[in-house]
DNA sequence: GTCTATAAATTGATAGAC
DNA sequence: GTCTATCAATTTATAGAC
């Protein structure tokens, strides 16, 4: 039977989020289809793998779980998919371009190379929830299926990448000191990001993420001309 | 009955890394006890617990494995801990002093105060593995459970105020810049260390732990005098 | 202190009706 | 496409013998 409270809850988290396949979040009837609640059964399931795996991760997240939150039924389950590796594949592939379409628009955006990283540094972040992609890496049952595994680390090098890539054109226009090594900075402001998150949880707070943050962004402004 | 795999493990494991506890590691007798393999039940119980919390979780390890690792059968483990959070706060307990002996030790070798923070950050570890403090801020049951999370918080807490202090005594001392604040400055360090973990563990290589503290480092470097 | 027996609940799926 | 029934294995214990 359809639930309304699993569709809205997953639509909600959606439109809020901007969590929804890339190219399709911008489509009006998206977004109908969102107000309406008629979310599909396949892409309710999806969503609520998503914020399961994020929650509780891989070994934490049941079938039973994805169903109630879902509101699909343990048929409909396995009739979109093969099984919890089946589907928690879709739900990371999503998150991780999700993620990726994120930091592009950031990263596109207006301002200098230093500016927009900063601002992809300290764009708002929920620091209690932690990064719905790097929280899989502790999860030892991702880490050993080699497709599980891709997206996360897939995900990754192309962040690093592209913060390497504008901290290069930062140096490269003067903006930045000559001496500093694009790509262990960028590397260490990944981990920043990533670390901050840990601490943040470990206090109970999401000061803490905002403080590592800031002592990172003020190390850099050092090597700012 | 008596496991001598379980029992060689789990004594190899605390002498080459040092884990076991404080004080008694310099035992003579302790280390007598662990080359003859007669760590007592409870002791292997606790190692067993701290080897599957780090490698799997509060939510992926049950207690079956851990009788199993530490050969231990269901009677003795339930004489000795009331259940598996009873256990886990035993374990989380040992591993949160382990890491902040072998910091302090680290904290009061010699060298500069930036010569120690920069030997604590770029001191061995086995970065894949990741840090078996840090790991628990994902585990969901580890941060609801007040108990358990306690000596969690308090490890990041003291780590992130000692690494400061040495960040003030060296910008009192004139070898930092005077701009520089310690409070972010440490947190950022602190993050760096965790992040290097994520990144290490995406990436499927321990390269990614050491760029990521490389680039702290040299960001760090621009502020010594 | 350690062992075996037992058990209620959950996990991750399969089978087949509708 | 969705539902219910069923199932073997695992989880997290408790009880009581030795």
């Amino acid at each position: 039977m359809f639930s309304a409270v699993g569709a809205a809850a997953a639509c909600g988290f959606s439109l809020f989020d901007g969590r929804a396949p890339s190219g399709v979040r911008r489509c009006p009837l998206y977004l109908l289809v969102c107000i309406v609640g008629a979310m599909d059964t396949r892409e309710r399931l999806v969503q609520s793998t998503r914020e399961l795996l994020w929650e509780r991760g891989y070994v934490g997240t049941s079938p039973k779980a994805i169903q109630e939150r879902s509101g699909a039924g343990q048929g409909s389950m396995y009739h979109h998919f093969r099984g919890k590796p089946d589907l928690a594949l879709a739900a990371i592939g999503r998150s991780a371009e999700e993620l990726r379409d994120r930091a592009e628009a950031e990263f596109t955006g207006p301002g200098t190379a230093v500016e927009r990283v900063s601002g992809y540094l300290r764009r708002e972040r929920d620091a209690l929830r932690g990064c719905p992609v790097g929280r899989l890496t502790q999860d030892p049952d991702v880490m050993a299926d080699a497709e599980l595994r891709r997206p996360v680390e897939e995900t990754f090098a192309w962040l690093t990448d592209r913060l390497a890539g504008l901290l290069a054109e930062a140096r490269a226009s003067g903006e930045l000191d000559a001496a500093l090594d694009p790509a262990s900075t960028a590397a260490a402001l990944v981990a920043v990001l990533q670390g901050g998150y840990v601490l943040a949880r470990a206090a109970g707070s999401a000061e803490a993420y905002t403080r590592a943050v800031d002592g990172a962004l003020r190390l850099l402004a050092g090597h700012v001309r």
